[in-house]
DNA sequence: GATTGGATCTACT
DNA sequence: GTAGATCCAATCG
């Protein structure tokens, strides 16, 4: 599994989609497919944290691949980051969106919904619904707590879009999703980000 | 020590 | 379509 994050981020990125997230809680396991990544490269990436440096804050990313950076922003959420490429170099993907798949009931306790197709639509929603928190940041995927699991189901169409929330860097496509997926995230239409999303939708 | 702004979501108009 | 929630990390003094 390092080896398979051990790549460039973007076929990594690309990559995960379809693959199957696993969170074990105790005796419970929550499941979903991922279905929404972005990609944040190097310190050169202006939207990636490593523009500021090597930080407390950033640090997992420049470790070892195959890690999870999770972090917390906007007052009330959390992100989900698997780090990526060779240790020292800082980059990570960014999982956006999830079809959960086991644990539905544990989700819906956790959020004010019970719609599967919007329980883990979005970053912040769906560290919210697998109970993912600061105490998972830096934490192997070795399928202890968190585990990340090829997916023999055949791959739907994929897009790419320039990357949401995101001010500086926001014109490179480095988002990935499934087309017409009805767990992507897609709202804030009105923002440049959203309106390519909406074409690159359309396109194809 | 204080300030500022952010890889967001929801509710409400 | 937009505001408010809400708190941490980075920056500046």
């Amino acid at each position: 599994m390092p080896r398979f994050f051990n790549r460039p981020t973007l076929k990594v990125a690309r990559d995960l989609l379809g693959q199957v997230l696993v969170v074990r809680e105790g005796r419970n396991t929550l499941s979903g497919m991922i279905v929404e990544t972005e990609a944040y490269i190097g310190c050169d990436d202006p939207a990636c944290h490593a523009v500021v440096g090597r930080t407390a804050r950033n640090e997992v990313m420049w470790g070892p691949p195959g890690h999870a950076y999770v972090y917390f922003t906007y007052g009330n959420h959390f992100m989900l980051n698997f780090v990526t490429e060779r240790e020292g170099f800082p980059a990570a993907v960014l999982i956006r969106a999830i079809e959960p798949q086991q644990g539905l009931r544990r989700m819906s306790d956790r959020r004010t919904t019970d719609d599967p197709t919007r329980l883990c639509r979005g970053p912040g929603n769906l560290t919210a619904a697998f109970g993912i928190t600061r105490k998972d940041n830096g934490l192997p995927l070795d399928g202890k707590r968190l585990g990340v699991y090829q997916n023999a189901a055949r791959r739907p169409a994929i897009g790419s879009s320039g990357r949401i929330g995101v001010n500086d860097g926001s014109e490179k496509p480095w988002r990935f999703f499934y087309l017409d997926h009805p767990a992507v995230s897609a709202y804030r239409k009105g923002t440049k980000a959203g309106r390519r999303n909406v074409a690159a939708n359309k396109r194809k």
